[in-house]
DNA sequence: TTCAGCTTGTGAACGAATTCACAAACCGGG
DNA sequence: CCCGGTTTGTGAATTCGTTCACAAGCTGAA
């Protein structure tokens, strides 16, 4: 199975992104070989899992020795596209856009935040790290300049997506967002939502039924 | 189908949490009466989706109107445990723990941070709004005392499992967590990871791949 | 070399979640 | 009341993801 033919289904990915972490792990402690028994144990999964998951990369295991930490960080390394550096746009200098830019493993794994947009008036040319915040009529031409490959978007939720829409129209294909919406992208522009409510509103349904049951 | 008779499926469950929010714009809109249709158009999934979700939990549309948006409101907020107030303690008072303290729509949900907890002394005895920070040592005094529901981790990732196992121990069910380690906690507890890594590198995943994910 | 002890890679079985398709139910109008 | 237009609720079919189980392959030792 060759690293080409097949995508990598989706679920795959996010556990990629868990053992990679791992194996930096490993690799720090001194480990040079991990079973899939070893990653699973660490991860909360089965060793079968870990390694169909591994499988739709190739074949990077010895068996009878499991994976040399070295190769296989540097091969997960490559298909999470974590072996450039990546220029991110941040939209919104909020409480949660700051957070996210003061958020040091962001840069550690190649997420350069080069380019900050706030439609405050109050905020448009003061700094954030050594970045200036610029405002929101020089959209187009900050992600342009800056050649963003990234965006993601910390505004409030109603003027999320007319921004998002003018981020696409600008050729960024890749949107992380924090905004509470649903937001509506073209065919082939990447989306991912991180929504703090959602994971939350789970935990209360789980505490909820629990109660209910033992009731 | 009766809503006590079959446990919700998780995947069904994150997606009430849009539904609800949906309703509520809806609701706002002045909207009465609602379509699976509408709800799937705003959440970017299809109207069979939407209803094989909502039979989860009952039979609350009418046949050739939709769903009355207030009836379902309620419906909603009760089954996801958002009609009482969730008592809330934060650990790690550091730039993601002040970003989530601060974020407004927790409290509008119902989830009440009562409680900080922070094991830098410069910060203990300092306020966050009105909350006093607690020092590491009154964590267990502390969540008893306030009656603590539900716990969010926004420790650096070295000390969190420690303090989880305090957390569990002092009798909490439900943890939030936004540290970038995979906790282990005992059967019963539940337990959400939100990983700001993760879905970043599903990105740059697709950005390198030239695949595209919608999420 | 051969053997014993591990561990991978993977088809096949299983299970969960999504989509399809349609009968049943409801509304308003004539 | 009956009909046409609409929308739900749900079995069945399908797709997607996980788990199982085992042959094949590697290492080190005798």
């Amino acid at each position: 199975m060759n690293e080409f033919t097949n995508r990598v289904p989706d679920a795959t990915v996010r556990r990629l992104s868990l053992y990679l972490r791992f194996l930096e792990d490993f690799g720090r402690s001194g480990v040079t070989n991990v079973a899939s028994a070893a990653l699973a144990e660490r991860g909360g999964t089965t060793a079968a899992q870990v390694r169909k998951d591994l499988s739709h990369l190739g074949s990077y295991g010895k068996r009878g020795l499991g994976y040399s930490v070295e190769e296989l960080t540097r091969v997960l390394r490559s298909v999470l596209g974590l072996d450039s550096v990546w220029r991110v746009a941040l939209l919104g200098a909020g409480r949660i856009g700051t957070a996210l830019f003061e958020y040091e493993p962001f840069r550690r794994r190649g997420f350069h935040i080069t380019t900050v947009i706030d439609n405050d008036p109050a905020k448009v040319g003061a700094r954030l790290g050594d970045i200036r915040i610029r405002g929101e009529g020089e959209l187009e031409r900050a992600l342009c300049e800056a050649r963003i490959d990234l965006v993601i978007v910390a505004v409030p939720a109603p003027v999320a997506q007319g921004l998002v829409d003018r981020v696409v129209e600008a050729g960024v294909r890749a949107v992380l967002n924090y905004a509470p919406v649903q937001l509506r992208l073209p065919e082939g522009v990447a989306l991912r939502n991180v929504s703090m409510l959602v994971e939350l509103e789970c935990l209360s349904h789980a505490l909820a039924r629990r109660v209910c049951h033992s009731a």
